[in-house]
RNA sequence: GCCCUGGUGGUGGAAUUGGUAGACACGCAGGACUUAAAAUCCUGUGGCCUCACGGCCGUGCGGGUUCAAGUCCCGCCUGGGGCACCA
């Protein structure tokens, strides 16, 4: 007779799928409890692109979902929604190279997504599922628009308010001195648009001419697109801005109450770029009729002031400029404006030319040289600055350039020349500076600036870096802007939404035009013509989280019962990339929304987690003067390359085919190959796709190691061999439950150690997940698991609370055993367990016991036991006495609980 | 140049308030089971010296504080990120 033996397996493929299904049709993610206390824990939405996700987009996904797993164990009614963010640039860059339009494109992208997403098991709630191009919810991304457009900022409350209070104050109040009856429709208009919290303005704007569009200033990185890496000019166009800069100062102050990392504030800081100084007035020798305005963070150094300095582009620079030098002059502001910002910061040669006028010091009186040069930026402060060569180093290279007098007025510890070198300290007292001299700088800007001040030469002033910011695109995929200009002024359309129009052809037309514009039915209206321009990709991105607190909400953008019960995101994690775009755009919606009493706060993301990234690793095959990624697999098991996969290679990619394999010195007809950890990418052939992983390791298996890798925060490579890791430990883990044919858990009563061991790994793993400190939490489980195994456990009052603890973890393999130990309901609706300090109390301590801080034994004690009793133990104890033999005992120090240290003379 | 972060074995990484550096894994080496392999299990694994007991050195480098420093202070070196003629 054969006797089959069945062996219950850990067959994690069916397991995952089974119970994938099963939450999926019972909608467990999508109950909802409002009597309980609620959390929010949102991720970044995906782009979902045409590449697929690879192993570092779920990280975060991961810890979320582990975190709302947690936080519905603990009683709290979670939100945990997912949708897709799908209008922009990437998108439609796809769509264009494969020919299809962005619709289908996009469609068949998110699906792929979202196929890949409910292998890995995640609890979202698909039920609000939301996507930003779809009609219904970009209707109230237009609708926002909407508002923005008929806002302005009041700086006498601080907050923007309809634009109804505006026009009610130039009716009582005037503008500009003229009664507001008596401007034209037109002129009311184009005032109007100075003060709307959405306008639009001809400036100048980044142009990428390769993308068709304009790019805001957070999409431009070093004189190129963020997107494709193309050059990005400056060009003079009419644009959509969104008026940002008023709140600079709360995007800047309520940094202090939102839980996120150093560094994301501080680039938000660096950005937004406060500077406090003063506008001081300069008038001029030769014009009676013009004055200078120079904007200083430094009034303390106004006695050193030797030259002025205007931008080529600053309004007064041709009309001060004296006969002589206007050929110079103008000559000099041409090959200004001919580069572009990218190419004046590349010259670092000091430039500039003289007006030949001269501008008089506001305090004694001298003249003062005024001259043009290209290191003064037109768009910063006034266009203008007092120049101090003494102290500012870029005013002392142009000093000694043009050989101007440098007079220092600061004397600090340096022992610094300043005809050599400038001293660019605040610390140190004036000197130089008539009844001002030695005087502490910071007090004597004080008082310098009070007396500018008071003498009406000096306004105090606050700059920003900080610009409004473009919000309008020249492409055919992101959301019309619910606008028709009607005798060339914009109004609202007030029928929402705008769809998004059918055209022949959706790639940029490269001459400045959207190609919304080329459907001349949709353009050509009765009122007028409508907007061509597209919103930017930010747009959707910048409320979408209000979005998902009610999300079918047709009335609304979403209800005022949702909002107060939901309030802002509890914990948002994402990628630190969006530093200055993202993350700053929705604080600055949500600001404005507040504002318009919308909503009760007025910061979205309370914690932010920014994930790091998962590096791949590539092989690099070294081709003379340049290095070629090599796909895996065309390297053998040792990452090398043969001859033979070099032929194939060289048949299936371009890039080889005028390679010499002699050329590339092979030994014994093979290749060395340079390995490197770098960002996983398709084109660098390091990638590494989640789904092979479900499908060769699980979901569970696959949670587990992104999250054992290291901290969440920290980027760090992927190595697939380490994954054998995590997949043990759950084999370990179904071993202890099950036989070869039977659950072997029983309800007995548990051993102590048994008890120990689970108490401690509750408050450790509850304490790790508070903490966001996943990979310890692994590593505290294979801990537990280890000791588990070691005492033989078998019971059930163990091993359910600790399957309960690794569900948020690992949740296909948990409900598995929950219900193979005869569980009904499914584990996630389960309590979190509570650990029970008298489990964990011990009687002994162990002490390491150093001598002169080095630890030389350890010895165990009884915890009742005095330091004095100690005291005579250790020095009964033969390690000890051979270490203080011949020796003076000059200390005995006893820190309870933690160590002994005996100190010889 | 300025700001923010990191630097710990062959690798990923642990280490409450300063209190046994290297937890937990991977890898590697040896062993058990097996005809053999896979799987699994056990043992070892920072470097140097030693048959061993044991000792010396060791958290980027150099100083310092302390009974005690990966942890605190000062000065450097270096990886990553951000800002950058911003007055």
């Amino acid at each position: 007779m054969l006797i089959c033996h069945y062996k219950m397996q850990y067959d994690f493929k069916k397991i995952e799928l089974k119970w994938q299904k099963h939450w999926d049709e019972s909608k467990l993610y999508s109950q909802y409890d409002y009597t309980k206390p609620k959390f929010y824990a949102l991720d970044m939405f995906p782009y979902p692109s045409g590449a697929g996700l690879h192993v570092g987009h779920p990280l975060g996904y991961i810890a979320s979902d582990i975190v709302s797993r947690y936080k519905r164990l603990k009683g709290f009614n979670v939100l945990h929604p997912i949708g897709f963010d799908a209008f922009g640039l990437p998108a439609e860059q796809y769509a264009i190279q494969t020919g299809q339009h962005p619709e289908i494109t996009t469609e068949n992208n998110i699906n792929n997504y979202k196929k890949q997403l409910k292998r890995i098991g995640f609890s979202f709630d698909w039920e609000r599922e939301l996507r930003t191009t779809e009609p219904k919810y970009y209707k109230w991304t237009q609708w926002i628009f909407s508002l923005l457009f008929d806002a302005w900022y009041n700086p006498k409350n601080n907050k923007a308010e309809n634009i109804k209070t505006l026009l009610e104050k130039f009716a009582t109040e005037g503008f500009e001195g003229k009664l507001w009856e008596h401007y034209t429709e037109q002129e009311k208009g184009r005032i109007l648009q100075n003060f709307r919290l959405a306008y639009q303005k001809e400036t100048y704007v980044n142009w990428c001419e390769e993308l068709g569009t304009v790019l805001a200033n957070d999409e431009v990185k070093d004189g190129l697109s963020e997107r494709g890496g193309h050059p990005v000019i400056q060009k003079k166009m009419k644009q959509w801005f969104l008026r940002i800069t008023p709140y600079a100062d709360r995007l800047l102050d309520d940094l202090n109450k939102i839980n996120w990392s150093n560094s994301i504030k501080e680039i938000q800081k660096n950005w937004i770029g406060k500077s406090v100084g003063a506008e001081i007035y300069f008038n001029i020798q030769e014009f009676d009729n013009y004055r200078l305005t120079v904007f200083s963070t430094r009034p303390d150094t106004i006695y050193g002031v030797s030259f002025i300095v205007l931008s080529p582009e600053h309004d007064l620079a041709k009309k001060i400029t004296q006969q002589p030098y206007k050929e110079s002059v103008n000559a000099y502001i041409k090959s200004a404006q001919t580069k572009n910002e990218r190419q004046r910061q590349q010259v670092k040669e000091v430039s500039g030319v003289f007006t030949g006028s001269h501008a008089l010091h506001p305090l004694n009186g001298n003249a003062l040289p005024i001259y043009l040069s290209e290191y003064v930026l037109n768009s910063y402060g006034t266009g203008a600055i007092m120049a101090v060569p003494a102290h500012d180093e870029r005013d002392h290279a142009f000093a000694k350039k043009f050989n101007i007098k440098i007079i220092q007025v600061i004397e600090s510890d340096e022992n610094i020349n300043t005809q050599e070198k400038p001293i660019s300290t605040k610390k140190g007292h004036l000197i130089n500076s008539e009844n001002f001299d030695g005087l502490d700088v910071q007090i004597g800007s004080e008082k310098i600036l009070t007396k500018l001040v008071n003498e009406a030469k000096a306004k105090r002033k606050i700059n920003y870096k900080l610009r409004d910011t473009g919000f309008s695109r020249q492409r055919y995929w992101g959301e019309p802007f619910p606008i028709i200009h009607e005798n060339s002024l914009p109004k609202l359309v007030k029928d929402l939404p705008v769809k998004l129009p059918q055209v022949s052809n959706f790639t940029p037309t490269g001459d400045g035009q959207s190609p919304l514009s080329s459907n001349k039915k949709w353009v050509h209206t009765e009122k007028g013509l409508r907007e061509t321009d597209t919103m930017p990709g930010y747009a959707g991105s910048s409320w979408y989280f209000l979005r998902f607190m009610d999300p079918k909400n047709e009335k609304n953008f979403a209800g005022k019962k949702a909002i107060r019960y939901w309030q802002e995101v509890d914990l948002y994690i994402g990628g630190a990339e969006h530093a200055t775009g993202h993350l700053l755009y929705a604080r600055f919606w949500t600001k404005f929304l507040f504002d318009l009493q919308y909503i009760p706060f007025d910061e979205p993301f309370k914690k932010l987690i920014n994930q790091g990234m998962i590096q791949g690793e590539s092989k690099l095959l070294n081709a003379g003067n340049r290095l070629l990624h090599i796909p895996l697999e065309y390297t053998n098991n040792l990452g090398q390359l043969t001859a033979d996969n070099f032929i194939k290679l060289q048949k299936a990619d371009k890039r080889f085919e005028n390679i010499l394999w002699e050329n590339l010195q092979p030994k014994n007809n093979i290749v060395e190959l340079k390995n490197q950890t770098e960002k996983m990418s398709k084109s660098k052939f390091n990638v590494v796709n989640p789904d092979d992983i479900c499908e060769q390791y699980g979901a569970d298996t696959l949670r587990l190691y992104e999250m054992f890798l290291g901290p969440i925060q920290d980027s760090k490579p992927w190595n697939t061999q380490g994954i054998e890791g995590v997949h043990r430990f759950l084999n370990k883990l179904w071993n202890l439950v099950f036989n070869e044919q039977t659950v072997l858990i029983q309800d007995v009563e548990p051993a102590k150690d048994s008890l120990k061991t689970l108490h401690k790994t509750i408050k450790k793993i509850t304490n790790d997940i508070e903490n966001f400190s996943f990979n310890t939490a692994i590593s505290a489980f294979m801990i537990a698991l280890n000791e588990l195994s070691q005492q033989q456990c078998r019971s059930k009052n163990i091993i359910e609370p600790f399957i309960i603890l690794l569900a948020p973890f690992a949740p296909h393999i948990s409900e598995e055993i929950w219900h193979k130990l005869g569980n009904t309901e499914s584990i996630h609706k389960s309590k979190w367990p509570t650990f029970d300090t008298s489990y964990l109390v011990e009687n002994s301590k162990k002490y390491p016991i150093s001598i002169n801080g080095k630890v030389r034994t350890t010895l165990e004690f009884a915890l009742e036991l005095d330091q004095k009793e100690i005291e005579n133990l250790v020095f009964q104890n033969k390690i000890v006495k051979k270490w203080l033999e011949g020796k003076k005992v000059r200390k005995f120090i006893f820190v309870p609980n933690k160590i002994i240290n005996i100190v010889l003379g």
